[in-house]
DNA sequence: AATCGATACAACCGCTCCGAA
DNA sequence: ATTCGGAGCGGTTGTATCGAT
């Protein structure tokens, strides 16, 4: 399907702008926004593509692009995002307050992709040069790529939260990402901020310290990462499934108050096995508390919860099965329980803020609940839209 | 002062994705 | 199901600036 080039058309200029039509565009979009792209130029009195005009705005005049030297935190946070993503510039550049995606990828290449060549690394694998892998590296790459396939699934979908959100409020932007209270420049600066895109992979490995190999990934404190799970879920199934919907998230804390026991229920219509009784099919429901575990033989997920019985003895009381499961969450959950140490280092804050405590009068704990809980309300109707 | 190479960054190009018709 | 156009994305190019010679 042919299509000719937007800027073809005779009279149209191209190269740089001038501040003369970039007060012309700033001054239409302030007045109409933008609205389609493709019919902005000559209402704004322009003699440029739609294109032109739309990466100019996204790229230079929006108000709030952050401009200027990138902090050591930022670049780090870009190496560790693109080690894990690739160039994939508009998810990395969501997880940096205000940097545009190509101002990113241009400091990749005119920056830190020299210098990772310069600490002797592959800027595309990140790995050591001149390291031909042997069998069991080969394996391992294979492994993390598995994991970053998962993860990138996730990160993008968080992302377009994000995205999303932006068009929501700037209070809301504020609270996904408060910017970092200033430095003296005597004063070292905070470790980088740590992604939250591998909350979910942590707790897969067990949040509270040694490996799990029960490897559970809901029961993360009863907080919405069993949005995260049915999020990936969706993800790897590829197109969105209006089947697997999230129900009842009312039990999400709205305030910064209190982690109250969330009510959620996870409902999957038709990948969970549905049980009978007394010729009544039940579909089973999941509280966001109940663990989705892996079992081996004969190789499904399964979700439950824990119980102690009255003599004190510790069990599984399994609630579903998920029937057909994708075969890749077999092969990720195998792969990543071989990696226990993957997650050293990472955390659940909010993307784009320090470790270091934010200088917004609330807790570490209070601004975790505070992003999550701005996330769903981004999900404006969790009920019925898909994540993906 | 002139030249040249390196660097930084704005802008363009071609492709893909997605939704509407 | 197919076509088409709008929008977004990533790769690449063009150009201005800077510093060394």
């Amino acid at each position: 399907m042919g299509r000719s080039a937007c800027c073809e058309k005779v009279g149209l200029k191209k190269g740089p702008w001038t501040r003369e039509e970039d007060e012309k565009l700033l001054a239409y979009i302030q007045q109409h926004g933008h609205g389609s792209w493709r019919a902005l130029p000559p209402k704004a009195g322009l003699k440029r593509c739609g294109k032109s005009c739309r990466l100019r705005w996204t790229n230079y005049l929006r108000p709030d692009i952050k401009r200027g030297k990138f902090s050591l935190q930022e670049e780090q946070t870009i190496i560790q995002l693109h080690a894990l993503l690739g160039n994939r510039w508009s998810t990395i550049a969501s997880y940096l307050s205000n940097r545009t995606d190509n101002e990113i990828k241009n400091y990749w290449n005119t920056h830190l992709k020299k210098k990772i060549i310069k600490m002797g690394l592959d800027p595309i694998t990140h790995k050591p040069r001149n390291h031909a892998p042997g069998c069991g590296q080969t394996k391992d790459i294979a492994n993390l790529s598995h994991m970053a396939q998962w993860e990138s699934a996730r990160l993008e979908a968080e992302a377009r939260i994000v995205r999303e959100s932006k068009l929501v409020s700037n209070v809301y932007r504020y609270t996904i990402a408060p910017p970092p209270p200033p430095q003296p420049s005597s004063v070292v600066p905070p470790p980088p901020s740590r992604p939250t895109c591998l909350d979910v992979l942590k707790v897969w490995q067990g949040v509270w310290g040694t490996p799990r190999k029960d490897a559970t990934i809901a029961n993360f404190n009863g907080l919405p990462p069993c949005l995260d799970v049915l999020k990936v879920w969706q993800g790897i199934w590829g197109t969105p499934r209006k089947d697997v919907t999230i129900a009842n998230f009312n039990g999400f804390p709205t305030s910064n108050t209190a982690i109250t026991s969330p009510t959620s229920i996870l409902k999957f219509s038709d990948s969970m096995a549905t049980t009978s009784k007394n010729g009544v099919t039940h579909e089973p429901s999941f509280a966001s508390s109940d663990i989705i575990n892996y079992v081996e033989s004969p190789g499904a997920c399964v979700v439950g919860r824990n119980i102690t019985s009255d003599n004190n003895q510790d069990g599984y009381h399994v609630k579903g099965i998920m029937k057909n499961s994708p075969p890749q969450i077999h092969d990720m959950i195998a792969d990543w329980l071989r990696y226990p140490s993957f997650l050293e280092g990472f955390s659940d804050l909010p993307p784009g803020s320090a470790t270091a405590p934010v200088d917004n009068g609330l807790s570490e704990e209070d601004n975790k609940i505070s992003y999550w809980s701005n996330i769903l309300t981004a999900l404006d109707s969790p009920m019925d839209s898909p994540v993906f």
